[in-house]
RNA sequence: GGAGAGGUGGCCGAGUGGUUAAAGGCAGCAGACUGUAAAUCUGCCCGCGUAUGCGUACGCUGGUUCGAAUCCAGCCCUCUCCA
């Protein structure tokens, strides 16, 4: 089916991961006569990535499988000016410390998936504020703003949208393109990186660079081979953006979403999405996950554990995985409470003696935010104190603990555990 | 600098003196149904709270009024056209 010879876009076009190529055929060859780099940005702006980067790390993985390097370029220096695509007003300006920090956090997210290092096909992190922060302004228009018009940026739908939306653009954020497309100059002569890519919605920004280093090489006689490859936008089969849930955004670090969680979160993936989310984020053989795909009613189920249970191995390792898995198992499938994932508070049997009260521990264990909301709840028929639910507000007694443990729930999938220990 | 339009809850968007914590939609949470799915129906959805209770809120600051998101003044910001 595929059209492709290199094993890199053979393995993107089976898994799906493939939107637009700029010069699809002669990108196959270049990736059949050797080793290539090929890199993708980060924005620093929050400390973690989420699960909506997670498409382009697997990117970067499958690459480096592939005998390629990849490098990963962390925004250090573009985040400062913030990147207006999709965006309706401009970002926060993050400082130097913020950005340096949020750095740190991201790194950790790259480390399961690549192996970093200085041979031929190992990985590099680069961060492009070593570059940009040292621009001369003026060097910089002559050698490189002449290669843009103002009549092309305007096209842009990162531009266009914000016009047509007769929403402010500062002339900072207009900038964005320009510094994204230097940066893949620049790691075209730093590292021969000769391919871009992203997602769907930096199409434009990855075209610019392509152009840049096409322009800018006629006049000093570089090598100008680049080419851009995106990746469709990741979205449920309901057609919304994926990577968010209640609790906000799924987090790649351990410390702020925790592997229980993140198995919870591809456990409850949409029976449509199953296919594509083994395809994009799992390592197992498209034969395997073809065999999986034809699983229908109930057995789906089936199919999006061993969903949870591998992305969820690829990120905090195997044995976290299936711990997550079986703390599921126990609370979902046999009803009881051991699950070690679970968050847990420890309390003494005197604790109970005089009746403890209820909603402190349900607030403690993060399943609500205030008394109010608890009350709520309780009318929701929501509030579960071992699987029974709450009709009025109590207090907990030494009768609730049931094998050294009591069990809070909020619906059916949020529990958390009291343990009862002297 | 001039003329006009505008700034409402996470987002979109009504509201132009009291019955407005502010219609409606989206997003979110919970319940029912199920398969820890989707769709559908129901409830919740500024914070606290048992509450017909308190606090905070319609760009900012003052004013008019018994009472202001709504009227007035000044300021800030955005958009469009003109210079």
């Amino acid at each position: 089916m595929s059209v492709y010879c290199s094993s890199f876009l053979q393995t993107l076009e089976a898994r799906g991961f493939i939107h637009q190529v700029t010069d699809a055929e002669a990108l196959d060859n270049a990736l059949m006569s050797g080793t290539c780099t090929a890199y993708i940005g980060f924005d620093a702006t929050a400390d973690s990535l989420h699960v909506g980067s997670l498409v382009q790390i697997m990117m970067l993985h499958h690459l480096q499988q592939a005998g390629h390097r990849p490098v990963v370029l962390l925004g250090g220096g573009t985040t400062k000016v913030g990147d207006p695509t999709g965006k309706d007003e401009q970002r926060k300006l993050l400082s130097d410390d913020d950005i340096a920090q949020n750095i740190a956090g991201i790194r950790k997210a790259f480390e399961p998936f690549l192996t970093f290092g200085d041979g031929e096909n190992d990985a590099i992190m680069a961060n492009n504020d070593d570059w940009l922060s040292d621009l001369s302004y003026v060097q910089f228009l002559r050698d490189y703003g002449v290669h843009f018009t103002i009549n092309r940026m305007l096209t842009f739908d990162s531009v266009k949208l914000r016009l047509e939306r007769e929403q402010p653009m500062t002339f900072l954020e207009f900038n964005y393109m320009l510094m994204q497309a230097y940066d893949f100059l620049e790691l075209k002569r730093r590292h021969q990186c000769c391919l871009q890519l992203g997602g769907s919605d930096q199409w434009g920004n990855i075209v610019n660079g392509v152009e840049l280093i096409r322009r800018s090489g006629a006049t000093t006689g570089d090598d100008t081979a680049a080419f851009g490859l995106t990746t469709p936008l990741l979205t449920t089969a309901s057609g919304k953006k994926m990577g968010k849930t209640e609790k906000g955004a799924v987090w790649l670090n351990a410390d702020r979403f925790s592997p229980y969680d993140y198995w919870q979160f591809w456990r409850n993936t949409d029976d449509a999405d199953v296919g594509t989310m083994l395809r994009r984020f799992t390592l197992l053989p498209i034969t395997e996950i073809e065999k999986l795909e034809q699983l229908e009613g109930g057995e789906v189920n089936e199919a999006k554990k061993i969903l949870a249970t591998e992305t969820t191995a690829l990120l905090h390792g195997r044995k976290a995985a299936e711990a997550a898995a079986e703390t599921a198992r126990q609370t979902f499938e046999a009803g009881t409470a051991a699950g070690m994932d679970l968050p847990t508070l420890s309390r003494t049997p005197a604790d109970f003696e005089a009746g403890a009260a209820l909603f402190p521990l349900f607030q403690e264990l993060g399943l609500i935010a205030s008394n109010g909301e608890g009350r709520r709840h309780i009318k929701g028929n929501a509030l579960k104190v071992n699987g029974v639910p709450l009709s009025e507000e109590r207090h907990l007694t030494a009768d609730d603990v049931q094998d050294g443990a009591v069990k809070l729930s909020i619906g059916k999938k949020k529990h958390g555990l009291i343990k009862v220990s002297l």
